[in-house]
DNA sequence: CCATTTTGGGACTCCGAACTCTCATTTTCG
DNA sequence: CGAAAATGAGAGTTCGGAGTCCCAAAATGG
């Protein structure tokens, strides 16, 4: 299939600082211009060009690679080891720290609806998370009521908002992965 | 201050359809086109023009409309009356109902730093949902260790979570706002 | 029913972002 | 060092949405 092409360092170097920033910058501006993109990324909108001959093709290569930047993180994260309650707790760090791919990727729902993958390589059943939320309900942990995938969209937004907070300077950086761990497991009565 | 020019009957009515089509397309699609809301709205562009000059007028005015008919939507919901706990599901209900206006306000944090109001007429300390929350940690109902601008992020996110749930299908209308209240309430540890 | 208001649709211009192309310069690496 | 790769900057073109105008048709309301 691949024209036994393979790019060079440069090249490659190149190529992720593009996909990074394309990331971070429309996750908060999803207008924004590809001159500011190229800008942000600290490159010239020709070069940008050389990597990707459109707008379209941008969101794109930028949306396969956050793709892939946040299922690394969560194997990283081992979610199948261990106690689900403190497997999800990694899981939630990595989250967090792939804030800016997960805010591009799901905060505005039309990205992931127009240029989500067509062929998931794993199937949705072998969603690491997913099958992690269905482990901690089948020991007890995890309110069994709950569909995994109203946790699973629960713990995004729980996230979300976390780093939203952290960027809107109301809530330090250190503090925020174990405020949306509490508020994740138990909510906001008092106990 | 207005130039005693009241509004005829006809010209209110597609002013409302217009302010409330434009938040629920703008909502799901933070880049339509001007003809796309023009459409939705079952309105000619010409239409949309006699009464929006601009494109950010447009916005401004929806993010006005938006504010205004959350606000009451809060206040119906009589936040400041009877036990916290039923206030908050109250609250809760109201969220859900005005669901498109809150996801065009606050999905894209962008609107709300651009056009968000520069003089409220109620200033922070005056939020009903604010007060409630403080209200509630007093009485011991509420978790006291959150703070109260964290509790109301978090309702915020589940409710838009709840919502795109039922519109991608996955869940049904009806139990919508009491899965969210009970998540808000407990989180999704068992019990 | 008639005067007035409101609307729809088309034709037109304008503008900014997107995209293309070239060439000199810099960087990489054997 | 020297060839090849990669880049930056600028000029020029294309394209689509935004905004303007006009007129005939429809709806409103007295």
């Amino acid at each position: 299939m691949n024209g036994a092409a393979p790019e060079s360092r440069t090249r490659r170097r190149t190529r992720r600082a593009i996909l990074a920033t394309a990331a971070s910058v429309l996750a908060r501006n999803r207008t924004a211009t590809l001159a500011e993109i190229a800008d942000a990324a600290e490159v010239g909108r020709s070069t940008l060009h050389r990597y990707v001959s459109d707008r379209d093709e941008l969101i794109r290569a930028t949306v396969e690679d956050s793709i892939e930047v946040v299922g690394q993180a969560i194997l990283d994260a081992r979610a199948h080891e261990g106690p689900p309650l403190e497997a999800m707790r990694r899981v939630v760090m990595a989250h967090v720290e792939v804030g800016d791919r997960l805010m591009f990727l799901f905060r505005d729902p039309h990205v992931m609806r127009e240029y989500g993958v067509v062929e998931p390589e794993h199937p949705v059943e072998h969603d690491p998370v997913i099958e992690l939320i269905e482990r901690g309900q089948a020991e007890g942990v995890f309110a069994p009521h709950l569909s995994p995938q109203w946790v699973q969209r629960v713990l995004w937004a729980l996230v979300t908002a976390g780093i939203e907070q952290v960027e809107s300077g109301r809530m330090s950086p250190h503090g925020v992965a174990s405020l949306v761990i509490d508020t994740l497991e138990h909510g906001i009565l008092a106990r």
